[in-house]
DNA sequence: CCTACCGATCGGTAGG
DNA sequence: CCTACCGATCGGTAGG
């Protein structure tokens, strides 16, 4: 009588098509995603994965919030541990050029790459980037003031300035990573966000 | 006899399909170009926007070689005639954030657009961006090293540090701009350009 | 989760 | 530069 397997082994093959996802809308875009390509990959119809999601845009939603749970593995629990303000600044700057210089998806940040494919599209997918873009600036921000009030970075600091900083150097060595293969940019990226938060 | 009149009109119909598709692919994508769509604007038959380039990729190519023009018009251009080393970049970095901050495309850097779209897809597209990339990288090492040698920067400045560092910021203040519609992006990045430029 | 199907659109071509 | 067409693929659904 119990559903427990299939419900197990459907949530599975729904986990299953989602990280297949995420890596094939690194590379090709989250509208370059089709029901049938993925189903190919994965050894299934085009309705079975259809019918885990209803919609491509559903579908898309779903691969975006499984990476931005990547980026916040990788990226900020990694200096979520540290003391705020400059100690965790500094941890996250490690993490973040760690985290570009590395292939933690095929193509390269995913949300990176996605904002930039999304941002003139009016729709729940853009509404959902800014939003996490903005949320993940927020923190930034946080930390930048908590150093600035402790005197760990200047009282008159900009953090709205700064965190702009972090964030422009993070997106092109990303760029620089994925365009040109090249292997300099998260260590320059890195060198700059520390003279950045060295002022 | 003389075939001139038809080939002008040619001519001028090829420029209006270019003009429309570099509009159109800086907001849904150079993928997202199609013949039909691009027809249907332009008030012309499908066949007759495709004879134009015979295939996708070549009108994808045209796309951008018009693209880079309109960046080469609106940021080397207005720098060029300035002296070189720091006095020419600094007049790049004007430049080149006002471009940032304007409506040059309704959907943002074209080419910071495409080459995100395009970094993981080999090919000539992929190929001509990043030739693209690389040839105004070294413009602006070309300037950075002039601004070392003559003592406007310290002797020791690596040139491709600072260039990284200048085209990071251009990347994220587009981002910025075209995600948020942060007006404040673009000041920024070029507040940021200036102190990079003044060690 | 499957097969089978829907209308729409895709890139591209034939023929004029 | 047009009409008309090709096979392929798209997102999505019916029915089981």
């Amino acid at each position: 009588m119990s559903p427990r397997r299939s419900v197990a082994a459907a949530r599975d093959t729904r986990e299953a098509i989602v990280k297949r996802a995420v890596d094939v809308a690194s590379t090709d875009g989250l509208e370059g995603l089709s029901f049938g390509k993925l189903a190919d990959g994965l050894q299934m119809s085009k309705a079975g994965v259809a019918g885990h999601f209803g919609s491509k845009e559903a579908l898309q939603l779903a691969a975006l919030e499984e990476a931005v749970a990547v980026f916040e593995r990788r990226v900020w629990q990694p200096a979520a541990h540290h003391s705020p303000g400059l100690e965790r600044l500094l941890a996250t700057a490690q993490a973040w050029t760690e985290y570009l210089g590395g292939d933690c998806f095929p193509g390269g940040c995913f949300l990176t790459a996605a904002a930039a494919e999304f941002d003139g599209r009016p729709g729940p997918l853009r509404d959902a980037l800014a939003a996490n873009a903005k949320r993940w600036r927020w923190v930034l921000i946080q930390e930048v003031e908590a150093a600035a009030a402790s005197g760990e970075l200047p009282a008159d600091t900009d953090p709205g300035q700064v965190a702009f900083e972090l964030a422009a150097l993070a997106a092109g060595a990303n760029q620089d990573r994925q365009l040109h293969g090249d292997e300099l940019a998260a260590p320059r990226a890195l060198k700059a966000m520390r003279r950045v938060l060295s002022a």
